[in-house]
Formats: C-alpha cells, sequence, structure tokens
RNA sequence: GUCCCGUUCGUCUAGCCAGGUCAGGACACCGGGUUUUCAUCCCGGCAACAGGGGUUCGAAUCCCCUACGGGACGCCA
C-alpha cells in the first residue's frame, strides 16, 4: 500500500542548463518509469538576481532535446501546481509563519556585518562557522514589533547537541551532529525562501515520494529532515547520487569541460548517445549492456545498482558510443535529416552565407570558409596561434576573453564587439593586433569570416571550449600559464575589469 | 580547519549485500588481420581489488585503522 512513486528535478534557472541536471533527470526519470510513477519539473527560482525567463525557457529546450520529459511542470501543468517556486510564496510565508508561531523558527535582525565579523572570527579560531544565536532571545513581541520597521531574515532552530540520522538509500544510514548544523536562513530579506524551506514545502505539497538528487545535498539534509519534523510531515526516501567529475576528479565544472547541454547538441552528438553515455556513469544495466535506450533503462532500473565513485565524464567514450549510434542504430537517411536539422538546413547556411557570399567565387569556396562552424573544433598549431605576438601574450589574452565572454548577455554581435574593444583598450593594444589570435583560436586560420558573427553563430558553449583548447595548445609548447602566473593574473583581472572570478 | 561521503585496470564498470572463478566486460592505448587509403569490422595484448591490521581453512567481498580523493560549511541552488 505504499504511496505512489514521485520524483522531481528542481534545477534554478540560472545560467545555461547544466548536464548534472540531465544526468539527475535520467535517474529520476528511470526511477519513476520504473515504479509507474510521476516525473515532475518544478523550477525553483528563488534567487531573484540570478534567475531569469530565458535560462528557464533554455532549461525545457535542453532537456527535451534530450528526450527527457516529465509529466508535470510549469508548461505542462499538472495537479499539484503552480510548478515554479516564484509562483508559490504565498504557501512559503504561511509555511513560515506557521514555524514562527511553533518556535521552530525565529526572526534574525543580524546586519550583514555583523555576521561577517562573526564569522571570521570563527574562522580565525578554526571553528566551523555558524551563526551565534544573537537574535535567539528576543522575545515574541519584541521580534515582531522590530519587524514592522527593520528587515529581518528567518532562521530555523537547530538543535543544541545530539545528532541527526537519517537514511540514504544507496548507504543506509547517515549521521551527523547538529553542532555541524548552522541555523539556516529559511526566509531572505526580500521575502523570498531559501531553497531548504521551498524545497522542502514544496516536495511535501507536490507528494514527492523520492528524493533522487546529487551527493553535495548530503550535508544539508538534516535541516531537511528537521523541517519536515517541525512541520509534522513524513519524510521522502532520500537517494544520493554520485557527482560528475572533472578528470581531475573534482566536481564537474565548466572551467575544466563542457558541461552545458547546448554543447553537446551544438557540436553534433545525438541525444540518445548522450543520455546512454550519462546512464553509464555511476550505472550498469543487470545484464551490462552499453548501448540501452531510456526505454530499456527504465525498464530495469534499481537504484541499488548505483555504484557510489563519483565517475569521471569521459568525451573520449562519448564519441565512441556517439559513433556507434550513427553507425549502428540509426539508418543512413535518418542520419541524413538529423545532419539537416543540426546544422544542414537553410537557416544555419542561410547565417554562414551571410557572412560567406562577399568572398566565394564558386560555391567550392563555401565549405572550406564555413568548416570552423560546422565543427566541434578547429586545427591548427601553436605558431600560427600566436602570430606576431610575444610568447606571454596569447595564454594572457585568451584567459582573459574567457572571463569576459562569461558576461556576454545576449550572446549576440555587438556584445561580443564590444567585449573585444573593451580587451583592446584595457590591454592597450590595437585591436587589429589583438583578433589574429581569436580568428585563429576559433577557425584555425588567421584568415576567416568575420570573427564576432561567426562567435555569434557558434555560441557560448563550443567558444569556450575553443578558448580552452588555445590554451592547451599553448600550456603544451610551454607558453601556457602557470599556477602561480593564472592566480596573478585572476587577481590584474579583478582589479583591472572590476569582476572577480568565481 | 570541521563534518560527511567515497576508493576494483589511465577512464567507465562487473563481482561485494548472501566470503571460495586465472578478478570479467567496455573506452583509450599497443600489435596483427580484412579493406586500393582512411575509418569501420575481426583477432590478440597491456593494465586494477589504495595501504595496514583483524575475523576465517579461505577476503576485492565482513570489521577496524591509516592514507588519498571528493563534497558541504552563503540572505546560491
Amino acid at each position: 500500500m505504499s504511496a505512489p512513486v514521485r520524483t522531481r528535478i528542481a534545477p534554478s534557472p540560472t545560467g545555461a542548463p547544466h548536464l548534472g541536471t540531465a544526468y539527475m533527470a535520467l535517474f529520476n526519470l528511470a526511477f519513476a518509469r520504473k515504479h509507474g510513477g510521476q516525473f515532475i519539473l518544478r523550477i525553483e527560482d528563488t534567487d531573484r538576481q540570478r534567475s531569469s525567463t530565458e535560462s528557464e525557457q533554455a532549461i525545457f529546450d535542453a532537456l527535451r532535446w534530450t528526450g527527457i520529459e516529465w509529466d508535470e511542470g510549469p508548461d505542462c501543468g499538472g495537479d499539484f501546481g503552480p510548478y515554479r517556486q516564484s509562483e508559490r510564496l504565498d504557501l512559503y510565508e504561511q509555511e513560515i509563519n506557521r514555524l514562527l508561531k511553533q518556535e521552530d523558527a525565529y526572526r534574525c535582525f543580524c546586519s550583514a556585518e555583523r555576521l561577517n565579523e562573526v564569522r571570521a572570527r570563527q574562522m580565525a579560531e578554526k571553528q566551523t562557522p555558524r551563526y551565534d544565536g544573537h537574535c535567539l532571545s528576543l522575545s515574541a513581541e519584541e521580534s515582531i514589533k522590530r519587524a514592522e520597521n527593520e528587515p529581518f531574515v528567518v532562521r530555523m532552530k537547530i538543535p543544541q547537541s545530539g545528532q541527526c540520522t537519517f537514511v540514504d538509500e544507496l548507504r543506509e544510514e547517515v549521521s551527523i551532529d547538529w553542532a555541524q548544523i548552522d541555523h539556516q536562513v529559511i526566509r531572505k530579506t526580500d521575502g523570498f525562501p531559501t531553497y531548504h524551506l521551498a524545497n522542502v514545502v514544496d516536495d511535501h505539497h507536490m507528494q514527492i515520494s523520492h528524493v533522487i538528487r546529487g551527493e553535495e545535498w548530503i550535508s544539508s539534509t538534516p535541516k531537511h529532515v528537521l523541517l519536515y519534523q517541525y512541520f509534522g510531515w513524513d519524510a521522502p526516501t532520500f537517494a544520493h547520487l554520485p557527482l560528475l567529475r572533472n578528470p581531475d576528479k573534482s566536481k564537474l565544472s565548466k572551467r575544466k569541460n563542457p558541461t552545458g547541454i547546448f554543447y553537446f547538441r551544438d557540436a553534433g552528438y545525438l541525444p540518445e548517445a548522450l543520455i546512454n553515455y550519462l546512464g553509464m556513469m555511476g550505472y550498469t544495466l543487470p545484464d551490462q549492456r552499453e548501448i540501452f535506450s531510456l526505454g530499456e533503462l527504465s525498464d530495469t532500473f534499481d537504484l541499488k545498482r548505483i555504484s557510489l565513485g563519483g565517475p569521471i565524464f569521459d568525451l573520449a567514450k562519448l564519441k565512441w558510443l556517439n559513433g556507434r549510434y550513427l553507425r549502428e542504430k540509426l539508418p543512413a537517411e535518418e542520419v541524413v535529416e538529423r545532419l539537416q536539422a543540426w546544422k544542414a538546413n537553410p537557416d544555419f547556411l542561410g547565417k554562414i552565407m551571410h557572412l560567406a557570399l562577399q568572398r566565394l567565387e564558386t560555391f567550392s569556396d563555401f565549405f572550406p570558409l564555413a568548416q570552423f562552424l560546422l565543427s566541434e573544433q578547429p586545427e591548427y598549431d601553436v605558431e600560427t596561434l600566436c602570430g606576431k605576438l610575444s610568447p606571454d601574450q596569447p595564454a594572457k589574452l585568451l584567459k582573459i576573453a574567457e572571463w569576459e565572454l562569461e558576461k556576454a548577455t545576449p550572446w549576440d554581435r555587438d556584445t561580443l564587439s564590444s567585449i573585444f574593444q573593451k580587451i583592446a583598450e584595457t590591454e592597450d593594444i590595437k585591436l587589429k593586433q589583438l583578433m589574429p589570435l581569436f580568428f585563429v583560436a576559433m577557425s584555425g586560420s588567421a584568415i576567416s569570416l568575420p570573427l564576432f558573427d561567426g562567435l555569434a553563430l557558434l555560441g557560448p558553449d563550443l567558444t569556450r571550449m575553443r578558448l580552452r583548447r588555445a590554451l592547451e595548445i599553448l600550456g603544451e609548447s610551454g607558453n601556457g600559464l602557470s599556477k602561480k602566473g593564472l592566480k596573478s593574473l585572476e587577481k590584474e583581472y579583478a582589479s583591472r575589469y572590476g569582476n572577480r572570478i568565481d
């Protein structure tokens, strides 16, 4: 008589849709399907600064592209909506007030300055940074009164001692001392709930039965468990999956890997191969077959078969798999159709033609010119890349461009153009001298189609990989950035461009 | 720093829960064959139980310690 299985994926619409989202979605979906349950997409847009509707749309598009489908979500509705947290504020407010009334939470009026001081002192004394409970002693009357004209946050109370023990489906019991847990803010000054509160409230109200999420959440699970207790709700079953890793074993990051789902689309991978590959990261089907569809994964899916070591995302194996799909799973006619839908269509070729036309004498001239827009990565040697620049310059300029391009919104010709002009100015170098480097990094040749238009067509994900590849080539030839050089460049960049690297 | 999680070939992993196979498969790499080239395909090879201590007739498998790796420690999620 167990409750129906309902799983969810809860991405926040900040930045480009991440591979990790597809990875978690895949297992949530497979689990739901296996048990005849529902899979829900919920948008966690409680960060007002960083959330955007473009990003939300991109999540829909990216997941749809991979072939992952959700039963309920902001775009398709469902019986437990709305599925966008920014549309559920009343519910959170009501639940927060309940916690306040129960005295399981309290208002905190501490200033950011004071909190920073406290944190700095604790760090200096090598303690775990934690709220010191300053506002905990406020009386109910005083708290309410001050709230009328002072900004405040709401924090949840945490037991003074003892530990929280919860069951993770994949590792049995996990225990964490309450002393490790901070008095988590559950309502921000702007009135929005934080992740922890909204997540628990929504999972309950949406009747989520299994929370299958990344390992990074293990340490905050006690907060969630405690919230369920405060509310008097049954907690869902938790299962924390390993995190995808970079080749150096750190958590997969776009600094070291392509992590945007669109990278794979734009670089010419098949969604079914990508999904298949993600499915074999940390998981094997009972019969150990390596080529399988989402449906086949779902039919036999068993959470317990997940292996806990964080798998390294290996492009080489993904490519091999993609090749097998291309030559074994799809008929040639369909490959042609897919190829057309990819970039060999009038729309995309038209955009390139717009740039190439003046440079054509015959049709034969077209594809060589367009090649860099149709390939994953052009080839060139380090001499071509460096051109007339002094040896220490290319790496520095490429790195700065990589950082500056992070901020390019929208990703269009004019934005890109102004970014490169800014770099030229700040570095006190003529744009004309600066450009050959980027022409080569992007197209493999100093002579190519207009760069900014080209980059605009290429998109941020492919562009980033090309910059990185150029940096890699420089590194191999001994002209790269040393660890130290990178550090000092970061500092220099922060002061000169007024921007931090995060 | 503190806490939590993890650890089988370079990489993805099977085997572990219910101790007993030359520790199996795949990618990558190397060699050979097929192919007018290349790729595909086929055959072969290289290569791992992190270390130490227990329990046991017997440990990759169970227990403990150490090391290493990762994650978390935000009014981000």
